[in-house]
DNA sequence: TTGACTTATATGTCTAGACATATAATCGTG
DNA sequence: CACGATTATATGTCTAGACATATAAGTCAA
């Protein structure tokens, strides 16, 4: 057997590959608190001997606690161990029809209003611009099979999407309209907890009072704003949900 | 000038790096709709044709578009566009005292309930476990400054995590306790809305019926469970936020 | 037609180099 | 000592190969 055959090969003995052990390894470190944050990981060529393998495999296992933010690297200094982030949550943008199909229910959708207006005073602020343009305002309902599954109360800014002036929202949800037509560079999430006041209640068709899920998201593309979106869900009979790995 | 000039340069005129060029031209095209959910994606060998480099380089793009689950790639078959992802919350797992002092406010920290005992049917469903071990059920309060921010509802299972036996929970709150000295691989969030009863309101300080944000955390060791958390927000003045680039 | 075997192929991982680039550390100078 | 120039170094990106592996697709026999 030569020297060789000692280093870890890939798919040896059903275990994981080499840069997702190392990966592993590091995160294990940091997550029990060996590594503290503000610790420095060792450089790259530490772990190339420590491992036996070549730069390009540590690099990869790096970049990826990077990209999860477990560790942050700067040029030169090296690789350190972050702080744990805030309690954050990370909505990625959907349809809201693929959202509902996907549960295997039906998916219905009503215009409630639909108007174009010159931006108000609270549309602006609401957006985040300071200029007087064209916004497109819309609120609608989205049911699963035909109970009230959300009801959404949406701005458009026309300065920065024109084209969905032509748009015919009466048929299409103005968000996968957008989804499909305008791509989107940055997107913030709020969600929060309210109690349903007579008009929501009455648009999902629960009590007044009844808890509901609200989540508000701007999104922009290239420092512009596109849309900005407020949606209640019924509390009772909703729940977002996430599963995620750590490895 | 040589024919190999033509190709794209690393930092050359200032523009990003050749991956994230292919990576953002990928996902411009999947974002806009224009490669629908379900479309093929150019063999590697053929985005190596079109951008004029190694395999490498675009494997790297596509690897991060996978992880970012916006494409899926099977082996043989090839890289394709994945249908939107529900509309699902990704929290990442953070010690409540990091979270409250680094909104620069004050940490306080109330063991209301500590009690270990053998696991009520209850407390299996709960944990999702069969066999009847230990468990510990923790009731608790975190503050900012001095003003009640959740109220933690916790069960961490003995038979998973031993070392939580001899853990003060008077003097160390549960989850900073666990994060330091259980890694975990793998977590399940569950956020929802409900209005407050007559227990949380006094705990949080807010009115009975107030709508509250519930957090509900499952985490999990290599298919051994961990621990169980519910977090009750209060809804009027508590909001998860979250900006993301989608670049 | 169906099931078992074979083959072709796209992705998954890895190597041993290379040059680019940001920046911490050092050195010199006013 | 303060500040600007230089240097060393760790990371960032890339190449042109290699072999491993899962699997779609084709082949052949029962």
């Amino acid at each position: 057997m030569s020297l060789a055959s000692e280093r870890v090969k890939p798919g040896a003995s059903g275990k994981p590959t080499l840069y997702k052990r190392i990966r592993l390894d590091i995160e294990t470190r940091i997550l029990t608190g060996e590594w503290p944050p503000g610790h420095r990981i060792p450089f790259e060529h530490q772990l190339m001997a420590r491992y036996r393998c070549s730069r390009m495999t540590v690099n990869k296992a790096l970049s990826e606690l990077a990209q999860a933010d477990l560790i942050e690297r700067r040029r030169r200094a090296g690789s350190f161990v972050r702080r744990p982030q805030h309690l954050s949550a990370v909505l990625k943008i959907a349809d809201m029809r693929a959202e509902i199909t996907a549960l295997g229910r039906s998916y219905g959708y009503q215009l409630i209003d639909c108007r174009r207006r010159t931006a108000t005073a609270a549309d602006r602020a609401r957006l985040g611009v300071s200029t007087a343009g064209k916004v497109i305002a819309i609120a609608c309902r989205h049911s699963a099979d035909n109970v009230p599954f959300a009801v959404e109360d949406r701005l458009i800014d026309l300065s920065t999407v024109p084209e969905a002036a032509t748009a015919d929202f009466a048929r299409e949800p103005p968000g996968s309209w957008l989804l499909h037509h305008v791509p989107w560079t940055e997107a913030e999430h709020t969600i929060s907890a309210v109690v349903a006041d007579d008009r929501t209640a009455k648009a999902l068709g629960i009590a007044v009072g009844a808890p509901c899920l609200v989540i508000d998201r701007y999104t922009w593309r290239s420092a512009r704003t596109v849309t900005a979106v407020r949606l209640h869900y019924p509390g009772e009979t909703h729940r977002l949900v996430a599963r995620f790995k750590g490895g």
